[in-house]
DNA sequence: TTGAAAGCGCTAACAG
DNA sequence: CTGTTAGCGCTTTCAA
């Protein structure tokens, strides 16, 4: 039988009212009776039930945490930096990973009707305007991570200028043949990442062609991010055969290794035969020695964790949009002729 | 305003105890008064609230996981696998990801005193002696993941033979001046898998060089597991000069990887010049071709919570130990001459 | 079968 | 400052 809030009450010859505030370290509380309170808590070994503390209160002290366990290995920097910072809150986390995006809004169905968290973070996944709406009506705490709506908080990456000046690395680097290999262009990311990509091709007077923008080919339920969906891009532009690009800007780090592994199997090798730059900055890529675009992972978890907390503090309704920058981090596999 | 188990009641002319019973469909109810409480739910789109049946159950439907989260990737696979069981018995996740030692402590503590979660996955990481004394005191329902203790339920991989065969195959493959990459010696892991690793080496009729042997160096708060610890285990390693190892056993895939990387500053090759095998076959070993011991992270964490619903449901008091096999996953780091 | 009532363990007015 | 009391929203006897 664990000891409860009335034990310690009886024990201390007081209320159950003062062992509460005691607990809670409430403003007006005489320090000797405090004191007595505290020694009684030690005593025992009392530690409040959280769950009916949860109940009373009316908020629950976690935060769940939707996020894709299937788009390789950026979300883990995401959830270590987001981890970090519940536990700062001194939260729970609840983990929803979702390895097949039709469990997305399982979890959202969940998380908004259960009331088991006080707040959501739903990252590097596309919302349903369904749940957009469900969100706005219960005026539920949520922010966005990688991801964006325009009436929900969100923090994300400066998609555009990112693809932008990767590929702008590449034109700078001398080649003029360059392709893209991308996600599936329903999600936001591959749209803006496109768009960069697009733009620096143009302003640089090269010529666009349809050939060199590939979308990765995936299963139903991913969304193209992944290294198959790079591997498959990869072939497909090296059935180009001598019109085949000369470098590579692959929307993620993971699309990058499966490029590479193509162009491994097809004898070629990187940079002298193909030039390739990613996106994301996952820690593998250190190893590979990719060239990349970073993103600031632990700051973008940070920011966005900080802004729910706000949220859930003080539901106001406007809604917060942060963009990040990304960096260039500039490795082996573009070859070194810059500028 | 949360429409409350009242709120259904009153609309359906019922008392708030039949409404229970239907929502957890209980057994004596009738078949009318079951569709017009259901109906009367499904108008009011009523949702019980999960805290207060928590409090009223005694349970709370959801299970705490302490995993690191600097090891490396092998956890994730892990926590892939935990997370689709827990969905699976429609309970929740609560996520304790340490990225630093001691922390563990501190959300054992935060698990066993706070009765927010109904057990514990415990993963990767080393028990005090102290908490299992707790664990024990409180009967608290908890099974360790690759990771041990006699007293606990455990699922473990079979170190000791996977480091045998590990070694094995390094001999098989015709090396003779084998060497291993550890962490450090504290942890269990390392300690089984030096045993695989020397009896192989003995059995061979090979010579047991101490020179050979090096734990990986790291941070304090760490457990040498890491990508840098393997660099410079490596480094140490090449510092022998002409009477440095052929081959290497790392004990980890993150770790080769480190030394991987040595190798290659070194202006060496692998598998010409040193080969190289490994031990998780976490999802980057794919990519970069690594020789590696595979653990069945997808079937330890199954055999995992399943145990561990198991216990929930009925405090049975005999220890369970569920031992796991290693698969030899050959790819490009050691060699062709196979036997 | 079902309603009423007594908790689950704590918080938060409300009086004093 | 502090005790008392009324919930928080549900489960579970106990009778009927």
């Amino acid at each position: 039988m664990p000891v409860t809030i009335y034990d310690v009450a009886q024990k201390a010859g007081v209320g159950i009212g003062t062992v509460s505030r005691v607990i809670n370290n409430s403003s007006q509380i005489k320090d000797s009776t405090k004191q007595k309170v505290l020694g009684v808590i030690n005593d025992l070994n009392y530690q409040p039930h959280i769950v009916a503390q949860s109940l009373a209160r009316r908020k629950t002290s976690s935060i769940g945490c939707i996020i894709p366990f299937f788009t390789g290995y950026f979300f883990v920097e995401l959830l270590r930096g987001i981890q970090r910072k519940v536990s700062f809150y001194k939260h729970e986390l609840i983990l929803y990973s979702v390895d097949d995006v039709s469990k997305t809004e399982t979890f959202l169905k969940k998380a908004l009707d259960e009331r088991r968290v006080d707040g959501l973070l739903f990252v590097s996944l596309d919302i349903s305007p369904e749940y957009v709406r469900k969100i706005k009506e219960k005026n539920f705490p949520i922010v966005l991570l990688d991801s964006y709506h325009d009436e929900l908080d969100s923090i994300k990456v400066n998609n555009e200028d990112g693809a932008f000046r990767a590929t702008t690395h590449l034109i700078n680097c001398g080649y003029k043949k360059i392709a893209m290999i991308n996600g599936i262009m329903s999600s936001l990311p591959s749209i803006t990442r496109f768009e960069g990509f697009k733009k620096a091709i143009i302003e640089a007077d090269l010529e666009y062609d349809e050939r060199y923008f590939v979308q990765g080919d995936c299963a139903p339920d991913a969304d193209g991010f992944n290294k198959e969906a790079g591997y498959l891009g990869m072939k497909k532009l090296l059935e180009l055969g001598k019109a085949r690009p000369e470098a590579i800007f692959a929307a993620s780090d993971i699309q990058a290794v499966g490029a590479l592994r193509a162009i491994g199997e097809a004898g070629l090798k990187t940079p002298e035969d193909i030039a390739i730059i990613g996106f994301d900055d996952i820690e593998l890529s250190e190893h590979i020695g990719l060239t990349t675009m970073r993103q600031p992972t632990m700051r973008m978890a940070g920011l966005a964790m900080t802004r729910l907390m706000e949220k859930i503090g003080s539901k106001n309704d406007d809604v917060f949009v942060k963009r990040v920058e990304t960096e260039l981090i500039i490795r082996d596999t573009c070859g070194f002729n810059l500028k």
